[in-house]
Order: structure tokens, then sequence, then C-alpha cells
DNA sequence: ATAGGGTTAG
């Protein structure tokens, strides 16, 4: 009894640390205890795993499988799930699934929990006939029953797969099925909604949600918010409507309290930024600021894209070193943000530096960035080195074919330009409306009027191809 | 211990 207590309390000590981060101070307690007679239990390495995969690594967290073994305990089912989910964190589905295979092998059986984990992990890395695959285990394997967990994850997969209609037929179909939807599970199908452009589908699940007895809450608010912002073009003026309509949902979610994080702040931000509508977007950061939310990696790439287009470059680098002072890493956006900032501001020489650096940190290939600066070159008139570097890429995309081809017709390169609009659409992929325009008008202008009426009926017929 | 919202380019 007295043992019992002691590991109860020597777990909440780690615990903390563990919180803390402080993963030398917890494995000192952990000996100490030994020391003194108190015995680690499952739950002390277990929290120990956790917090080896959350701020080390997945290795260093299972090697402490190994330490735990020799202490004469043995992982279990929670131990594991916390390897699966670190693994699906970082999309490694090779890793998830061997953890899964070795917990099996090892004759611990997964839970509903390990299944859940999983089928996320097939979802993110993109293979969702996989993810069903688990997805029917759940349901037919006799000693598991779904969570709505399992639902959200489910119907959450489906939509981030281009699957919307199929997620909400699941949708409809649990509800025929007497399953009360929860508010994750709301949010999680107008996500998708909104997501796939359906704003009116999604505004008919959100008076759903409000008819169930639910209250919409703050990440609902956030979603919606950005599909009105989103919706269609801002020269229809349906579009602006939305525009507005977003700026009004920002309002009344200030009013109602549900701005007490940054979520909101940078999505309206984010929007007025790319509108142009400097000064307001400046307003909201300094009064997002000033309530005292603390800035994130979000938030410091929302700034720093209002500094580049404020053209202020001193105040975007002292943001970075700050970032680097609070230990903070730059992801993808923020270099994305930075190397566009850079082409904006007319310095297209540091935008390729830039780029290069970002290669040769390995932070993987950033097309974004990449079609950024294809456009800067445009921009910048140099557009024999953008047409080498659009050779080099082996993956564009329908921004690096539309940007190209919008900036041949430009300089007059009209036949250029519609080589490469073709390969565009007979690789599969669309490509922006003024670009087709361009080129048609560009070659008719130019007297090209035959090739003019050849390139249309090619274009129609790649588009038939297409389907 | 798993699930939901925010930031980038034409």
């Amino acid at each position: 009894m007295f043992c019992t207590l002691s590991t109860r309390l020597l777990n909440i000590c780690i615990a903390s640390f563990c919180k803390a981060r402080q993963l030398q101070k917890a494995e000192a307690v952990i000996i100490d205890g030994i020391r003194l007679g108190v015995l680690p239990d499952v739950v002390t390495y277990n929290t120990l795993v956790d917090a080896y995969c959350r701020f080390v690594g997945i290795d260093a967290a299972y090697s402490v499988l190994h330490r735990m073994r020799e202490a004469g305990i043995s992982p279990d089912v929670i131990t594991y799930n916390s390897l699966i989910a670190a693994a699906t964190r970082k999309c490694l589905i090779t890793r998830s699934l061997e953890f899964f295979n070795e917990m099996f092998q090892m004759g611990i059986p997964p839970d509903v929990w390990s299944y859940n984990i999983l089928m996320h992990c097939f979802f993110k890395s993109g293979q969702p006939e996989e993810a069903y695959g688990v997805f029917l285990d759940i349901i037919n394997l006799s000693n598991l029953s779904p969570s709505p967990a399992t639902f959200n994850i489910m119907i959450n997969g489906l939509c981030k797969n281009g699957c919307t209609h199929g997620a909400l037929k699941l949708f409809r179909y649990l509800q025929s099925l007497g399953f009360v939807p929860h508010i994750v599970t709301y949010n999680v199908l107008i996500n998708g909604l909104c997501k796939s452009g359906w704003l009116g589908k999604a505004m008919e699940i959100l008076e759903e949600l409000r008819e169930s007895g639910n209250m919409p809450n703050a990440v609902t608010y956030t979603t919606i918010m950005k599909c009105c912002f989103r919706s269609r073009s801002f020269r229809s003026r349906n579009g602006s409507r939305n525009y507005e309509r977003g700026l009004e949902i920002f309002s009344e979610m200030k009013s109602k309290g549900y701005t007490f994080d940054a979520f909101a702040y940078c999505t309206v931000v984010g929007a007025l930024v790319r509108r142009g509508r400097i000064e307001e977007a400046s307003d909201y950061m300094k009064q997002m600021m000033r309530k005292g939310i603390a800035l994130d990696i979000v938030s410091y790439n929302t700034l720093i894209n209002l500094y580049c287009r404020e053209g202020n470059l001193e105040a975007t680098y002292k943001l970075l070193d700050e970032m680097e002072e609070r230990g903070l890493e730059c992801d993808k956006y923020t270099h994305t943000i930075l190397i566009d900032g850079l082409c904006k501001a007319g310095n297209i020489e540091a935008a390729c530096r830039h780029l290069e650096y970002m290669n040769m940190m390995g932070s993987g290939s950033n097309l974004v960035a990449i079609n950024c600066v294809i456009d800067g070159l445009c921009k910048a008139g140099e557009i024999d080195k953008a047409m080498k570097m659009f050779k080099t890429i082996k993956l564009k995309d329908s921004f690096t074919y539309s940007s190209m081809v919008l900036n041949l017709c430009r300089a007059g390169r009209f036949h250029t330009a519609s080589k490469l609009l073709l390969s565009c659409l007979r690789g599969g992929m669309g490509i922006l409306r003024s670009a087709r325009k361009a080129v048609l008008d560009g070659l008719r202008s130019s007297g090209f009027t035959g090739e003019a009426r050849k390139l249309k009926s090619k274009i129609r017929l790649a588009q038939i191809l297409r389907y």
C-alpha cells in the first residue's frame, strides 16, 4: 500500500518534469526513487516514452522500451499507442505500421485507439483506401467497437483526401443509425465542405449544428470566416459580399469572446493583407498583441508577411532574430513568405540565395517558393533565367504553368507560351483562365489566327481526355 | 494516449 502510494507520487513528479520538458530531471528522479525503494511502474515509463516522443524523437523514445524491460516492466498498449501517434504526427506510415505489428507480435492486443491512430496515419499519408481498410477492421473485429474519434478521423480523412461527398454520406449514414454528432464532428465536416468550396452546404450543416442544441465554437467560426474570405473571385459581387460577411463574423467572434487565441486574428490579417488592406491588418495585429496573445510560429509568419507587404524588410529581419532568440524554428511558410517578400521588394538575388539556402538545409523542395522566384525573375525582366529554372524543376503545378505562361505572353512570346499551356493541360492540370486567354488573344493579335484556332481545338481535346 | 480552426505564390 505504501509502495503504491509512493509510486503514484513518483509518477506525478515525473509527469510534471516531463511537461516542463526536463527529461534529464525526470530520469534522475526515477533513479533516486529506485535507490529509496520506490519502484517505477508502467505508468512511469509510459509518461517518459510519450515525453521523448514529443520533445526528443521516436528513436530516443523507443530506446526507453529496452530500459523498461530491463527494469522488469513490460510495455503495454498505451506505450505503443504513444509511439504510433508520434510516427503519425511525423507522417511516418511505415514506422507506424512497424510499431503496430511489433505490438501484435509481443502479444499486446491493439485497442481502438491504436486502430484510430493508424487509420489517421494512412489518411495523412494520402492512402484513403488503406485507411478505409482499417476502418472496416474496427467495425468488423469482434473485440473492437468504434469510438466517436473513429468517425471524426474518418470524416476528416475523407475530406482531406478529396472525398467530401463520401464524408457527407458517412455523416448522414451515421445520423440514420442514431449517432449524435459531437461539435468536433460538425467542425470537421464544415471544414471539409468549406475547403471544397461548398459554402452553402457548410452553412446548412452549421444550421443543423445549432438545431442540434450544440453551440458553434471558436473553431466553427474561424472555419466559416476563412471560407468567406476565400470564396470566389473578389471581383464578383457574391465574392465581395462574402468577404464583408467574413469581416462581420470576426466582429461577432470578438464580441462573443472567441478571439482568445491567434487563430482568428491570423485568418483576418492574412485575408486583409492579401487584399492590400495593410493598415487594417496592421491594426488587428497590434490589437492581438495588446491582448497579450503570445506569438506562435503562424503569428510570426502572418506578421512577417504583413511587414514584407509594407516593404519593411528591416522589421522583418528583426522579427526573425526575435524568433531565433525564442528558439522558434522557421517553417516552410516563413521561408516562402520571405522569398516572396524579397522578390516583391526587387531583391531577386537575395531571394535566389535564400531559396538555395533552403535547399541546402534539406527542408524538402518548396514549390511555392520556387514559383515565387520564377514569377519574380519574370517581373524583373529576367525571363530567360526564369525559363531555365522552370525547365530544371521536375514537379510543376498549375501555379508554375499559369505564371510562366502569363509572363511569356507579357513578353510577346506566344508560341512558347502556347507549348507550355498544352503541356500543362496534358499533364492533367488546370490553368488560369486569364493565362489561356492571354495566349489565344496574343496569337490572334500578332497575326497567327490559324495557330490560335488550332490551339483552341487542342485545348478542348486535352480537356476531354482528362475525363 | 487518438480526432477539428489560422500563415505562402499566378
